[in-house]
DNA sequence: TAGATTGTTAATCGATTAACAATC
DNA sequence: TAGATTGTTAATCGATTAACAATC
C-alpha cells in the first residue's frame, strides 16, 4: 500500500524532453526560426500530438499555423530542467564507465560540471583523469562541505555501490546518477537516478528475440 | 494513427528482469537456495506483488510457502532474456564511451561479445583498445558478411550517427544499441534500442527540483 | 494444521491517443 | 479568407495495484 502525496511524475515526458532538446540546437544551428510538431514527430519517430503534450509541460505556448519559436523553445526546456544554470557534482569509482563519463564533453551542455574524482583504490589515487587528480575517499566530507556539491555520480562495482552511497549521503549530497546495478537504499530526500545498462541491453535482447520485429524505438 | 499488430511490450517488467537477476546471482553466491518476492521486492524497494507479475512473464511458477528456486529463476530470466547465449557485436566510435563499454566486464556477463572495433578517423585506426585494434568503417560490410554479427552498438557523436546506422544496416546488422542522441531512422525488420544518458540526466535533475523530494528509484 | 506465499481476476491509475474547437 | 496548427477535453490503452482463492 503505497500513499503517493502528490502524484506530478510525468517521467515519460521528462525522458523525451532531452530529445527535443538536441533536434531543436540542430535546427537553430541551421538558422530556423519556428518548428511545427508535426515536424519534430517526423523527426524523432512520435506523434505531432504527444509533442504537444509534452511540450506543453515546460509552459511553452506555439502559433497556431506557424508552430513554436525556436530559441523560446530550447529555453522552456533548459529552465525546465534546470540545465541553464551549472550543477557541480563529484564522480565516485575512477574505472572505465567513471573516466568515459569524465571525459564526455556531453554533461557540460546540460550544465553537469564535475569538479571531483574519488576512488578507495590506492593505485588510482594520484592518477591524473581527464584533468581531475583522483582523490582518496575520505576526503569525500571535506570536499562536499566545502563545495556544497549537491550531485554525486556512483561509477564503482556493485558491492561498493551502497557504502559509496553512503559516504556521499553522509557527506551531505542530495542526488545520486546511480550507474551500478543495485538498488540504493537512501533516506529520505536524497534523490536517487538509477542508469543500469543492462536494462536498455535487455530491452534489446527481447526486440531482437521476437519473431515479429517492431521497431518503436 | 498506429496499428500495433501484436500488443507484446511488457516493457517495464523487461526493464526489471536485470535487477531481479543481479539479485538473485548475489544471493546464489550467499547459498540461498529459495526466496519470496517479499524479499525480493524489500530489497529492490518494489511491491511483491508487481514482483511476482514480472517473473511470471518468464513463465517461472513458484511455490506456495516457500518462494522461488533461486537457479531455475535465474536460469528462467537468463533464456527469457537470451543471455545464456553469446551474442556478437561490433562497436562504431572508438572515442571515452566506446572506450569504456568495450572495458565493461558486465557485457560478458549478459552475452554480449563485442569482436570488433571501427572508427572513420584515421589517427585512431590501428590503434588497440581493450586488445582490439580499430578498423576503418570500409572493412565493417566484409567482418559482418563474414561473422554474420548481428548487433552494433554506436558511440559516435551525433552529427555521425545517421551515416554509422546506414553503415551497419547495409552491412547486415539487424539490431543497433544507439547511445548517441538522435532519433535513427531504419528499415523494418531493424531493431533500435536507445540509451541516451541525458534522459537519465533529465529525470534527475527534475527530481532534485521538486520541491517535495520523492525517491522512486 | 495454520499461515505464509503464490497466482488469478478485477480495479485503479496514469500515459497515450483521438476528436475537435480555437486561432491566426 | 482557407487551412494548417495549436491546445483542450474525452476516450483508449496498458501498467500497476488490490482483493482473494488456491496451495503446500
Amino acid at each position: 500500500m503505497k500513499v503517493n502525496p502528490c502524484k506530478v511524475s510525468k517521467l515519460p515526458t521528462i525522458r523525451r524532453l532531452p530529445a527535443y532538446l538536441h533536434l531543436l540546437q540542430t535546427l537553430r544551428a541551421e538558422a530556423w526560426k519556428f518548428v511545427s510538431t508535426t515536424v519534430i514527430a517526423e523527426t524523432l519517430e512520435l506523434e505531432p500530438i504527444q509533442v504537444r503534450k509534452d511540450l506543453s509541460l515546460t509552459g511553452i505556448v506555439g502559433k497556431p499555423r506557424v508552430g513554436y519559436a525556436i530559441p523560446a523553445l530550447i529555453d522552456a526546456i533548459e529552465t525546465y530542467l534546470g540545465w541553464n544554470a551549472t550543477t557541480e557534482a563529484i564522480l565516485v569509482g575512477a574505472g572505465h564507465l567513471g573516466t568515459a563519463l569524465l571525459g564526455y564533453k556531453g554533461f557540460a551542455q546540460h550544465g553537469l560540471h564535475v569538479v571531483a574524482v574519488f576512488d578507495n583504490d590506492p593505485a588510482k589515487v594520484g592518477q591524473k583523469v581527464h584533468g581531475l587528480t583522483v582523490l582518496p575517499m575520505e576526503q569525500v566530507a571535506e570536499l562536499v562541505a566545502r563545495l556544497q556539491t549537491p550531485v554525486g555520480i556512483i561509477t564503482v562495482p556493485p558491492h561498493a555501490a551502497q557504502e559509496a552511497a553512503d559516504t556521499l549521503i553522509a557527506a551531505g549530497i542530495t542526488g545520486i546518477w546511480n550507474f551500478s546495478p543495485v538498488t540504493l537504499h537512501v533516506p529520505e530526500g536524497v534523490v536517487v537516478q538509477n542508469e543500469d545498462l543492462s536494462s536498455g541491453l535487455a530491452v534489446l535482447s527481447r526486440k531482437m528475440a521476437d519473431p515479429a520485429r517492431h521497431n518503436h524505438q
